[in-house]
DNA sequence: GCCAACGTTGGC
DNA sequence: GCCAACGTTGGC
């Protein structure tokens, strides 16, 4: 069992998106870059954590928590003409790019934004607090994972 | 709105 | 295969 964070501009799909969803799970689909689509093809399995994070914004945070409910699979958004994540390159027989499926789990108390991470001991060394980090999907340690409920306040 | 960082594209 | 140009991300 392993740790991401995944990254989402709250205005395309949010925290509350992902909990009013259908079982409040949604395929985490439209990722078009290969770093991130191998993570998400090769590495996330289920019952994986999931740190939520809202970029953008006034203050960007992370907000909540998730968990993997299904591996890597195909994304067919990459194959419909009509989605704004459409490559013509993507086929059935190579469907290129990769999404899973994540499940909402909870809120956080009061989010965790940047500065709260940058204020903290472990948390200002996580790989989303790097200048310049644009991966939409990133591993988080062990170690980031309990700072993170921590500072929280979900653990003593 | 600005700009740094990064990935991708395309000319050679 | 190199590298400059370009587009995008995302914090501020």
């Amino acid at each position: 069992m392993r740790y991401w964070l995944m990254k989402s501009e709250p205005t395309c799909f949010s925290l509350d998106d992902l909990e009013s969803s259908p079982r409040q799970t949604a395929a985490w689909d439209g990722v078009r870059n290969f770093q991130a689509r191998n993570l998400l093809r090769d590495e996330i399995k289920v019952g994986d954590g999931v740190l939520f994070y809202h970029s953008g914004g006034t203050a960007p945070a992370i907000v909540g928590l998730a968990e993997g409910v299904r591996g890597g699979y195909p994304d067919h958004t990459a194959q419909d003409a009509r989605s704004d994540h459409y490559d013509p390159k993507a086929t059935p027989a190579n469907p290129i790019w990769y999404m899973v499926d994540v499940r909402f789990r909870m809120r956080l108390p009061r989010p965790l934004t940047r500065s709260d991470l940058a204020a903290h001991p472990v948390l200002a060394g996580m790989a989303v607090m790097r200048r310049g980090s644009r991966l939409s999907v990133q591993p988080v340690t062990a170690d980031e994972w309990r700072a993170v409920l921590a500072a929280a306040g979900l653990v003593g």
